[in-house]
DNA sequence: TTATTATTGTAACATTTTATTACAATAATA
DNA sequence: TATTATTGTAATAAAATGTTACAATAATAA
């Protein structure tokens, strides 16, 4: 994780980085009953794109997506998913990357690697929302979380990259047995029936979510209930192993 | 898919293909009830490869993979799904090709794009055994099948990648309802019941399988049935839209 | 303190799907 | 023409899923 001046990203040539290969990460939160993205903004042109980054010399792609996501979030330990690469030759306009180095005052020279062909891995990261720091990076001035349901128009072919991500999530919930990445440490059954239901676009029948997911055998009552409204408290979960 | 001399890929910059990046692609029939994976030689040293290749400039992902397996089985209009790429550092160990370059006779620079780093995207294609004609490469001068349980040892990941690549399989079975690019026009019930077993590894029961295939409405019996045996003579299917 | 309200936990039942058993039909062979 | 092996599918059993129902109870209001 250690860097040095001379092999950031914006060297021309791109030193110390595999060129033409960048990573794209789909990070999901959960907050107010609604499925979240972390999307970078340049904020002078109103430029949005999704977190992203590229592979160092030596490093596995493996890692150069975990520390995308770490150094986004703040978090380590991230659930990361390969989900799809995207090789289009037409997919890398450079126009809005230009903008960024321009206003930076970074090289205009069209040769710079920043600028070429690139094919991006695109990875989904499922965080707990309440854990999570945004953090800029060096290209965007801004990081924050936006509902799906209200993403701004995004550079090159990112919302493709965000209904990709969309999928596979849909595809794997139920396989993979991943949902509980969203949730925090502890909570109710409800809030796990929202969150499927957000992530499925539709509603599920309360006793047969109920039945499904303790039969599952992957959660434990906490001795402590939830508490606060007008009715019977419903139980805590935690996720086991 | 016309080419240069020039823009070969023996040329030591890899002018003309995107460099760090390669296909592989796990190219699966059915035949003698087992299932088969083309596998590229190079005679002389005995060294063992799926078949491969690069991106050429301004040529899409998709439409390299295709190439890829077009130009080893003959055939277009191929089966493919990308289901993985393999990116750690270690992967690329330069050895068997540094092998193989210096019997052509080519460069012995380390420097050759060919012995750098590869990232590599994975695809599988399901092809009809009966439709291919193997065909070797510029690389490797053998191209044959071999029974997934009678792979010999493979260069690199490639090991890995043929897991991989049927897990991806297995897992997209039910999901995506790709058998039939394993069979050829007409088959028996009894055929595409093999094929599942199979591909799955495991025993199924006969009328459970009947009723679910023709419950998925994309089965149509031909006219004429299958002749041969000692016993009732079996419908013949052909796979619609 | 006690009734009211909203929501929970789950039992009971209905329906659908999947698994299993059974058996008549029939092409090739004896 | 009888025998054999295998097919096509009906019938039944079991499991999974969908739906209705209702007692339990935390907070609030009377």
């Amino acid at each position: 994780m250690k860097e040095n001046k001379t092999t950031n990203e914006s060297n021309p040539a791109g030193e110390g980085f595999i060129r033409g290969i960048a990573i794209d990460a789909v990070i999901f939160g959960f907050h107010d009953q609604l499925l979240k993205v972390l999307l970078m903004q340049y904020k002078k042109s109103n430029i949005f794109a999704l977190p992203g980054g590229f592979i160092r010399d030596g490093e596995d792609l493996e890692d150069a997506a975990k520390r995308v996501v770490s150094d986004r979030t703040g978090l380590k330990d991230i659930y990361l998913d390969q989900f799809y690469v995207f090789g289009d030759a037409n997919r890398s306009d450079p126009t809005p990357m230009k903008t960024i180095m321009d206003a930076w005052g970074l090289s205009h020279d069209d040769d710079h690697w920043l600028l070429q062909r690139f094919i991006s891995v695109g990875y989904y990261a499922l965080v707990d929302f309440t854990q999570v720091t945004p953090m800029p990076d060096r290209i965007f001035d801004g990081c924050e979380w936006y509902a799906l349901s209200d993403i701004p128009k995004l550079m090159q072919d990112h919302e493709l990259i965000v209904r990709k991500a969309l999928e596979s999530l849909r595809a794997n919930l139920d396989n993979k047995l991943i949902a509980f990445n969203l949730m925090p440490a502890e909570f109710t059954m409800n809030d796990l029936q929202s969150l499927y239901e957000t992530i499925l676009d539709k509603k599920l029948l309360r006793p047969a979510f109920q039945r499904k997911m303790l039969s599952l055998g992957i959660l434990e009552r906490v001795a402590k209930k939830w508490t606060g409204g007008a009715h019977k408290a419903p139980y805590l979960y935690r996720f086991i192993s």
